[in-house]
DNA sequence: TTACATTTGTTCGTATGTATA
DNA sequence: TTATACATACGAACAAATGTA
């Protein structure tokens, strides 16, 4: 039996905080792995001499921040990061009637070279700073639709080789993760049109001078740490990228 | 006295999902105004016949959608919407430097007509509606830099004129809400990539066949309910789309 | 299929603490 | 100081979902 929290910390902050601050421990303690179910909701607040009420403002928290996953019946489970879904996330190109597809990559150009002036900017390189550029073409229902211009900070990826990424079995960014521990966890997204040039018309199959929706994206680790800067340049004649809702109830 | 909810929808949906949906309900008919105090949680919870913790788990969704907003020891208030801040939420075009500024308005057209199959689509309208249709020019630094479409339900905005519209005092949302009760709280926006016709090319002073960002965006009330659909297209030679960052913590 | 135990979800009412006017 | 209002905490009861015997 553990020592009830309120006599660790007698006042100030709210008991479902301390609460909350000691499931995390458990978590970072490895007490349950990734999918586990955590012991139920009586035992727990027994444990840490609350009531249910309490604990469960804690979970709530908890489940809000995507840290647990209640199913009614079955449990509390800590969140697993590695499904498909959340890699997609980030991937909001749709076809104009709205039906969502997962892309199929062809590796097309990789590199490595000193970061542009652009690059080192958003990237926050030092001038004279290696990357990795990688050129990749993505189709939608077979056909080609965008092409995309990745640059990564060779300190941030070193290691990494056209095998790799040729030959990664899943999403780029579960690939980061799995290979070079990156967890991409949010993006900052621009958007201007231009028109295609005569390489981005021949790899998309359009004529050049077809109007091209350009997407430029820094996407962040922890700590707001660029790790990727990305130019995509998409064919919107029967896609369109879906932007985020802004606050809907 | 109301009648309680429960008696109304006996089963299925939780109890504190219909009394945020009671109060959703009160604040699109404007029983409350934006930055007034709804009235104090026990008589709420009288009043729609539940516990306090029933509606404050209510009233908790509502805080955390920012349609309330709750103050320890004052009183829970209808967010407001009004600060330039919030209305300048949804401009989001921006020069290419990263700098804000504060766009310049034209209205080039006003019309009645019969709403179109998109638009109809878009605000939930039946065949044959009647809809406002506007057309305004931006500018940003002097320079025009975007055409807006607007198309808005009659039924919604009874008594428009181009006369009010050419007069009002504030933005366009800020309008919305002060002559006609609208509060527009989320937005829906795509982005397509298009070439400038004729007319386009014209009102902003470039040569027809330049690539020009096209925004499609739904403008929502309460209840998902659409007011607006918006058709802007974007010159953006020396301006972007800056889109909304996504998940960073 | 049925019955049952387990676990989370919802709702209630009460008491006490803290912030504000 | 006092009254008001939201915040926190408690525990109980029942509902709903799940898995298993």
């Amino acid at each position: 039996m553990n020592t009830p929290l309120s006599a660790l910390s007698p006042t100030g902050t709210p008991l479902y905080q301390q609460v909350k601050q000691a499931l995390l421990s458990a978590l970072a303690a490895g007490e349950w792995k990734q999918g586990e179910a955590i012991p139920p909701e009586k035992p727990l607040a027994e444990r840490f001499g609350v009531s249910i009420g309490t604990l469960r403002k804690a979970i709530d928290d908890l489940t809000a921040e995507n840290i647990l996953v209640r199913h009614q019946g079955r449990g509390t489970f800590v969140a697993k990061h590695e499904h498909n879904q959340h890699f997609f996330r980030f991937f909001r190109i749709v076809r104009q009637d709205g039906e969502k597809s997962y892309p199929t990559t062809e590796l097309l150009r990789f590199r490595r070279i000193s970061a542009g002036e652009e690059a080192r900017e958003k990237l926050l390189l030092a001038p004279g700073s290696k990357v990795f550029e990688i050129t990749n073409r993505l189709s939608l229902h077979g056909s080609p639709v965008l092409i995309d211009t990745l640059t990564l900070p060779e300190a941030l990826f070193s290691g990494m080789t056209e095998k790799l990424v040729r030959e990664r079995p899943s999403t780029l960014y579960r690939f980061y993760q799995d290979s070079f521990g990156i967890n991409v966890i949010g993006t900052a997204e621009n958007a201007r049109a231009t028109l295609a040039d005569e390489d981005h018309a021949d790899l998309l199959g359009v004529p050049a001078g077809t109007a091209l929706l350009e997407l430029r994206r820094v996407a962040y680790s922890y700590n707001q740490q660029p790790v990727e800067w990305r130019i995509s340049r998409v064919n919107t004649e029967q896609y369109e990228y879906m932007g985020q809702e802004h606050n809907r109830s």
